[in-house]
DNA sequence: GGCCAGGACACCA
DNA sequence: TGGTGTCATGGC
């Protein structure tokens, strides 16, 4: 078994199963993949209700709004201006290419849905690979700030890694099952939400300093 | 009042 | 190719 398996089993038995992402529909997925860009999530939540408020959560209805209006429902998530932009690119998108609906373009084998995505102004791999994996269930792995915090801390990853090869790390070492890409990432954050950010070492979590992940070397396994 | 949060892009050397 | 500045709000 591998390191990446071993840590993601005891994440799983002290968080899991977590079952996200937090979204009703694929495009209400993309639009929070957007919108969390550099964003504490909290502060997506009230803009994804502002949007659900004025039933603007489908392609169709997001493109009906005026550019003021959408920056001002999505406000609080910052860089509201970069956004908006972002939300009205990616839905012309839909509609020029793919009739309105998100799940065509993500009926593409994995590797073409995400080269679109990527072609997207606004839309870089961490963005990308959320709604790769979230929205279209295409085992795509999601790196992001959390990620590479923790792995280097654990002593994975030494911190000079490009986002394409820690991303490659765990889809090699991994079975390729998108279930499982989607709770390890969920319990990525979630774990760090505990263990990087509030404290060095929290006691209660599965890592903590009797953990030998917690010592920065992976050696004796 | 400062720091951080589930990034991406433009610009420059 | 890699480093830096910019975008911006809300919570702690």
């Amino acid at each position: 078994m591998t390191d990446l398996k071993i840590i993601f089993n005891r994440l799983a038995i002290a968080y899991g199963p977590l079952h996200w992402w937090p979204a009703e529909t694929p495009f209400e997925v993309a639009i929070g993949a957007i919108l969390t860009q550099n964003t504490n999530w909290k502060n997506v939540e009230m803009a994804i209700a502002n949007l659900r408020g004025e039933i603007a959560l489908t392609p169709e209805a997001l493109a009906e709004l005026p550019r003021e209006k959408l920056e001002q429902l999505i406000y609080p998530s910052g860089f509201f201006r970069q956004k908006a932009e972002r939300l009205q690119l990616l839905v012309e998108h839909l509609q020029n290419r793919h009739g309105n609906r998100l799940e065509n373009l993500l009926s593409q084998s994995l590797d073409d849905a995400r080269r679109e995505l990527l072609q997207l102004k606004g839309i870089g791999p961490e963005t990308a690979d959320s709604i790769l994996l979230y929205a279209g269930e295409l085992p795509s792995f999601v790196v992001d700030a959390y990620t590479n915090r923790l792995f280097g801390r654990l002593g994975v990853l030494q911190g000079n890694e490009s986002y394409e090869q820690v991303r490659a790390l765990f889809m090699t070492q991994l079975p390729t099952d998108p279930v499982l890409f989607n709770e390890y990432h969920a319990l990525i954050v979630q774990h760090c939400k505990c263990f990087c950010r509030k404290r060095p070492v929290c006691a209660e979590c599965c890592l903590n300093q009797d953990c030998r992940y917690a010592q920065g070397s992976l050696d004796s396994i």
